[in-house]
DNA sequence: TCAACATATGAACAGTTGTTCATATGTTCA
DNA sequence: TGAACATATGAACAACTGTTCATATGTTGA
């Protein structure tokens, strides 16, 4: 069974794909609830009750969301005994998050 | 959620109005038609029947995300006669695209 | 002025999303 | 084993979003 060579894939098709999984990744980021999970956890690693209780939220609505950066492998669990502590999957993460409030921040500032 | 209680704010918690912007900002690209002209506008701008012709889409859809684009101070509009040439407005969004491009193509070449 | 062109806008529709409520799963300790 | 606790999940519902179609606005040159 061979092997894809990207090297031989159309250069325009391949951007396509990379800009579609931008769209999708910021996706994850684009609800107020799972930026500040995030946001909470670049402080470190959080149960989900702690995160629930910080952002003032239903248990169920938190864990709903930690599903989905779960899934889109933003974060990751660790099991100790009954808690779950979720902590950021990778570093790129947080570049992603400064990256928007560097903008964000210097729009508030009056650009 | 439009609006926020700024009477709930965390002080443990980052800035929630600058968290909340952010999450907006990140709304604006998070869909594939719209980072698909932010990405084209790189290479400097265009006008909208050539971007409609590049991203294979009719000029109404082109045109309403670039509202939304121009709503969000993302992308600027020139006029030149009948035409309306558009470029991206902040040194930013170009940070902002390579910060998740680089995420993306990471996972992508299998993490 | 009119016709042709480039872009913008409004309405409507289908598809998606985030929350709540109720309940299920999993874990610890008595 | 059973009760209490921590988290996860499913269903349902309202709210939001992006596209299409039709039409409006704005611009140029005859």
């Amino acid at each position: 069974m061979d092997q894809i060579d990207e090297a031989k894939i159309n250069p325009e098709e391949k951007d396509l794909i990379d800009l579609y999984n931008l769209s999708e990744l910021y996706k994850v980021f684009a609800d107020f609830t799972r930026v500040r999970i995030l946001s909470a956890l670049t402080g470190g690693e959080m149960c989900v009750y702690n995160l629930a209780e910080a952002l003032e939220m239903g248990q169920s609505a938190v864990s709903h969301q930690l599903r989905v950066l779960r899934a889109s492998g933003l974060v990751r669990p660790r099991r100790e005994g009954k808690t779950v502590y979720y902590s950021l999957d990778d570093e790129h993460v947080n570049e992603i998050l400064e990256a928007g409030l560097e903008h964000v921040i210097h729009k508030r500032k009056g650009l």
